[in-house]
DNA sequence: GAAAAACGACATAATGTTAGAAATTGTTAG
DNA sequence: CTAACAATTTCTAACATTATGTCGTTTTTC
């Protein structure tokens, strides 16, 4: 048996129709005990699966969800998919990765690719996208949700936590504790918006109260614990000064909790620490670093969500926002 | 304009058959120069999206490739995805994502819905399956690919390390260190066999010597750093004379440093550590824990690499395996 | 200058399934 | 025994695309 069965060699089989066949089979409309049972009968033996591709062409409807993301091997997209699946497992939708590697033109290709599949949804990392890409989504005719972020202007549907304001708000609190002398270690990726907003949101902050930064490391690539660690040193080595660190991801403020351990400096008395994700990571520390959750599992479970509500056949953007607004969590590292 | 556009919107705009717009978009056989340019402007305008459903539909060829793990809010599989799709993405395959959550039932569910877009090749996660699941992939017709162990009877190809071998060799070198009292932190997963068998191989290795287990803590669910610390902490309590214990993952195994850390324990000296899986982490840490490497990422390539290779039409099981023998990394703690 | 080859575009058929309409069968009441 | 009705099954026509073979044209070759 070289060829994979087919309704056909079903029917065939238990000399029924195919269109009987695959009533049988989906479950749906009207059939007899006998013919139900000498259809699930032929379609065992032979070891039937159904061929999703003619099925979905004939319907004109697939129980896909695309998802694009930048990366898959970061904590923060990981969780948002557990989220996106946990809601989904419920329905018999079922999500579709694709990754963009924070280039924008790739993350075009796979959207491309994505819709070619006529998707019920689409989520989106992040509201920067080639134009080109854009205007894909915005003729898609399916609900699009564009997540993580909500400071900029939406394709249609939007669920996150606005950066711009993290990172202000937790300037503001540094600030009203006192701290002075900062510095920042962030990404100087040229496409992690979401990092450089939450730098801007923290500049403003510490212009409004007439304070500059004293020193900043940046970096590309992806954050860890080691790196957090090395330019933690780097940058103490250069400021001594400095009272305080802004992280722009838990990853490294943890890393540079690690070297406050391993170096007997004194924290939050000698040097605080604020990261930004709430990464359970933390909680295994020696010390709770401050941080600001990211609700990446509930943006993953409301993004899915939304896609189930608006999902109908002639659907037209409705631009509706989701913002989650998320508390400094101080714990005990400010 | 409410319907996506098709292939006859396209034609009708250039004035040419579906067959030549088809054509002149898939940029396979001739064209002349104003014919395609006619063609690529007319797609251009209505912003059209290929319908990959029929066109797979009449090609009988899916660019997809079907992969699926028991989760991906873990590191372990994220770097084998990381890994499929650094290869994947060379070539025109598209790997699509399905999660099993450890349950055979779900793995199977999942396992038949990839199998109904009929994909070019199948990866599962681990060598344990429903009948219903093994029976489905061994008539796929296409290559399936069971990574990540090589202890079992694969359905056809397999790339992995045997984490038999993996824990008993473990269990070897810590002895041959001259380490007697030893315990164990893992995980009582019902389903994480590779858990299982990383133990089955420490005890083995144990029994051969004459020694057995002085104590062990046994958990369920994922592993995090706290929960490292805190079931150190337990089983430190309870069985104070442990010299070294040996942990089913290096996240726990890190959690067991900051314990010593935070608890002043001398590292190797008064409790010696080993994990598993070679994780990133152990890198930022105070010490570079023991560990021996899972080759997550290789495992990942390696299997898109064989899905490549054996990709074909008429397709028929070889049954190859591909085995990654790991050393064990001593590292600071051992 | 004629035959052969290459080119460009098209028509037809096929892919495996499902929606919707039509047909068949069985059942019951009169 | 038949009409009416419901239950079950079948028939027909999509669904959007691509493979294949064909048919005029044009270009090349001898």
């Amino acid at each position: 048996m070289a060829r994979r069965p087919t309704l056909k060699d079903i029917s065939e089989l238990a000399g029924v129709s195919e269109m009987t066949a695959s009533r049988v089979l989906r479950g749906k409309g009207e059939a007899s005990a006998p013919t139900r049972d000498r259809v699930l009968e032929a379609a065992k033996q032979v070891g039937y699966v159904p061929n999703r591709i003619a099925g979905s062409l004939s319907s004109k409807s697939v129980d896909l969800v695309g998802v694009v993301v930048p990366s898959i091997s970061s904590f923060v997209f990981a969780e948002v998919l557990t989220g996106l699946s946990t809601v989904l497992k419920t329905t018999a939708m079922q999500p579709v990765f694709g990754v963009s590697d924070y280039d924008l033109e790739t993350e075009e290709a796979v959207i491309r690719e994505m819709l070619s599949w006529q998707p019920k949804g689409l989520v989106v990392a992040g509201l920067e996208h080639t134009d080109a890409a854009r205007k894909m989504m915005e003729n898609a005719g399916i609900p699009i949700v564009e997540i993580m972020d909500v400071d900029g202007d939406p394709v249609d549907l939007a669920v996150g936590v606005s950066h711009r304001r993290a990172g202000y708000e937790t300037g503001k609190a540094i600030l009203a504790r006192g701290y002075k002398k900062l510095g920042f270690i962030g990404t100087k990726y040229p496409l992690d918006h979401r990092a450089a907003k939450r730098f801007q949101g923290f500049q403003q902050a510490l212009s409004e109260a007439g304070i500059t930064l004293l020193d900043q490391e940046l970096y590309t690539g992806g954050s860890t614990l080691l790196l957090g660690r090395e330019l933690t040193e780097k940058l103490l080595n250069r400021s001594p000064d400095i009272e305080m660190i802004y992280y722009s991801s838990d990853t490294m403020s943890c890393g540079g909790l690690m070297h406050c351990v391993m170096n007997d400096i004194k924290v939050p008395d000698q040097l605080a620490l604020a990261g930004f994700n709430g990464l359970d990571l933390r909680h295994g520390m020696p010390m709770l670093t401050a941080t600001m959750n990211a609700y990446r599992f509930e943006i993953g479970k409301k993004a899915a969500q939304l896609i189930l509500e608006h999902e109908q056949p002639d659907y037209r953007a409705v631009r509706q926002v989701v913002e989650f607004k998320p508390d400094i969590e101080f714990g005990d590292t400010l």
